[in-house]
DNA sequence: GTCTATATCTCGATAGAC
DNA sequence: GTCTATCGAGATATAGAC
């Protein structure tokens, strides 16, 4: 049985993804968990910020287990980039443009209005950043080189979610891939030639 | 004097991009623009919705301008595109992490739950790739290599706006910058060699 | 721990005097 | 065209029975 608590999180996460914090309203949440309204302040005493900051790091930590998922397996770098894009330009078409980054509408939201949340996102970007950057090294890569392509990556999936939701089409995904792929040929070239 | 209905615009177009749209008040908007409550509905009698449309399409187009004004006088691509995220970088120190796009937080927030003002951010992001593929055709690339590009600048740009804005870090917009000059490198390279 | 009822506040929106 | 008062709905949060 996922209990009441799983269960609030699981849909915090999907309402602030696809509707951003201040959008989501809590009645909506335990609506959507069908769980009682006073359970949330059971399991979360601090209220709609704790809430939130769980959901961050939870749903966060998870998308990190992609970059494993998704790249690791690959046979090159340049052919795990572009599995990588097309599996989000997959997902992103089937969900309606609606699942893309669990946390992108949320970080901007809060980075101005919210130092608690803001951290919290701070923490989960800076967690994917290491992660990508021990999958990149595995390739050859420098360790400074991989964690520069690891960012490109990340920027570049984040900038064309934003446009592939907002145009729904999934042109930006493949255009963005292009260019992580180019820098990766770029920091290969360079790193193959030994320099 | 700067009229009532420019300074709702104006006060309005800073607090979406620092808050978003489910973040921002109306009466928030009216005390900073120092205007009286009923002018705002005078002037927007679509309420909020309408105000939100006119902003996102006033502030969007504004921003357009930078393409040009940025990219056009630069001597040559590469150039021109490390000058361009140079100065997002500087914007973003000086302003405390606050100015970046002035509508991508609105734009993630009614990706999935307000159809016309997606629109309104689709038809600005669709102008924004029309102007850049016609500053870089001058450059010397095809119609079709000019439009990734600008989408390609796009992305990593707005990407980069995420986890600069986040990590209170401009390494993420120089990473970008990156990415989206190996990929004009690639372009540039492709087209000389008159393929 | 679960659930309902409710307190308090702020939201977007409206009415109407001036 | 300006401004104030106020509406009803929704928000977050709390109290307290079970």
């Amino acid at each position: 049985m996922g209990n009441t608590k799983e269960r609030i999180l699981a849909a915090s996460a999907e309402l602030f993804r696809r509707n951003g914090y201040t959008g989501t309203g809590l009645k909506q949440i335990v609506s959507e968990a069908s769980a009682p309204f006073g359970s949330l302040y059971h399991f979360f005493p601090g209220g709609k910020e704790q809430l939130a900051e769980e959901v961050i790091r939870t749903s966060g930590m998870e998308y990190a287990k992609l970059f494993d998922l998704l790249i690791a397996p690959a046979p090159d770098l340049v052919t795990g980039l572009e599995q990588a894009f097309a599996a989000a330009a997959v997902t992103l078409r089937e969900t309606d443009y609606a699942d893309a980054c669990p946390i992108a509408t949320v970080a901007l939201e809060v980075a101005s209005t919210n130092d608690t949340l803001r951290r919290a996102t701070a923490d989960v970007f800076g967690a994917w950043i290491s992660t990508g950057t021990a999958a990149f090294t595995r390739f050859g890569l420098t360790e400074d080189a991989s964690r520069r392509l690891t960012i490109a990556v990340i920027t570049s999936l984040e900038g064309a979610f934003v446009l592939s939701r907002s145009l729904r089409d999934v042109e930006p995904l493949a255009v963005a891939g292009e260019a992580a792929v180019a820098m990766a040929r770029e920091l290969a070239a360079a790193s193959g030639s030994g320099r």
